[in-house]
DNA sequence: ACCTGAACACCGTTCAAGT
DNA sequence: ACCTGAACACCGTTCAAGT
């Protein structure tokens, strides 16, 4: 077979295919993926010398990208960081298979590199000292996380965990009974929370 | 070989195995699990009916025992929690690489569904609405299992992630020069922030 | 540069069979 | 009840070879 005159495959349409394999099937499994691609599994490794775990990197590039390109490092520290951090974790929600997977392996991705330094920047214009600045990301980096698990697997399978006194499962119906994403309101409220919080260390 | 008159193998024996394997080698491999306990493969399905997963759900009631149990109820809320928050967090990031395992997959472990209600019946008696309780619950959850995902896998990799002049750079160095865990003090500053705001609540 | 095809070592799971 | 041994379908990765 004469090598194509152009390319079939790009970095961006792996990943691509990648992330919709696991949204659909749950997992990601390389020959799979170069079925779906209708090329042979060693070609992949042609544009992702390291292989599955780039591919995972892949994906959190695509993700980052998608949602957190536009946003505006002019604005006020609260309101740039209630989007970053609202946006984050959207993105991850609409992909929960996703989310356990960037857990297994430590970010490398340069978009989402990028984007965190754009939120550093934005936090030190702000007037947050050197000392504490990480501190701030990282609370809400974990957060964020945390809540993109959450949406991932709801802690509402736990309904029929107890007995019917549980103090649990009368929370969890209470709730069913608002409308709206439990998960994402829970979101809202940490989220709020937080940035309240941390503006205290402004003075 | 005749049927051994004390069984060799129990749960708990093989997830502490399970447990030991994924400190020392970041990954659980039943062959090798079923190998360094001199035992069959199909040995451990006998004791563990779902394999893997199952295997994995054990642990994380090996880890809730560990830290969850000893926790007087009587206590305040505020209390209560913190302490529930701390020993839950340390819990997991002594082990770093099971966390991203955990987070693979639905809790259903029984020790780690019961903690979840003993937390959820301290703040019933507290006072918090049905309403807001599962809020609270699940923020909290959310940044206690973000935070462990960080102590497995600091951001302090970013170090060398951009230009000099990077703020985030600056960021981790100034960091590097406070004494102690970086990732568990960001863990302390988030959940006291987190605990006065959900005291907001109560109103 | 870009892709193929075959090979390798390794998985998790199942099942009939032993005592 | 508790364990063995073999078999199955499936992985991720590598590598020589084609054009």
């Amino acid at each position: 077979m004469p090598r194509p005159s152009v390319p079939r495959l790009s970095r961006d349409q792996i990943a691509a295919a990648a992330l919709s394999q696991i949204d659909e099937t749950g997992a990601l499994s390389l020959p799979k993926l170069a079925a779906t691609l209708n090329v042979s599994v060693s070609s992949i490794y042609h544009h992702f010398a390291n292989g599955r775990e780039e591919v995972i990197e892949g994906i959190r590039g695509l993700l980052t990208r998608e949602v957190i390109d536009p946003l505006d490092p002019t604005m006020g520290w609260r309101e740039y960081t209630e989007q970053w951090a609202h946006r984050y974790r959207s993105a991850m929600a609409r992909h929960p298979h996703v989310v356990p997977l960037l857990t297994l392996q430590t970010v490398s991705a340069p978009e989402t590199l990028a984007s965190y330094e754009a939120l550093a920047m934005v936090l030190r214009k702000a007037g947050f000292a050197a000392d504490d600045l990480l501190h701030v990301v990282s609370v809400l980096d974990c957060f964020i996380l945390g809540s993109a698990l959450d949406a991932s697997a709801p802690l509402d399978v736990w309904a029929d965990s107890g007995a019917p006194e549980s103090a649990l499962s009368a929370a969890i119906a209470a709730t069913r009974a608002q409308p709206g994403d439990r998960s994402r309101r829970s979101f809202e409220i940490g989220l709020h929370i937080l940035i309240a919080g941390l503006a205290d260390l402004l003075r």
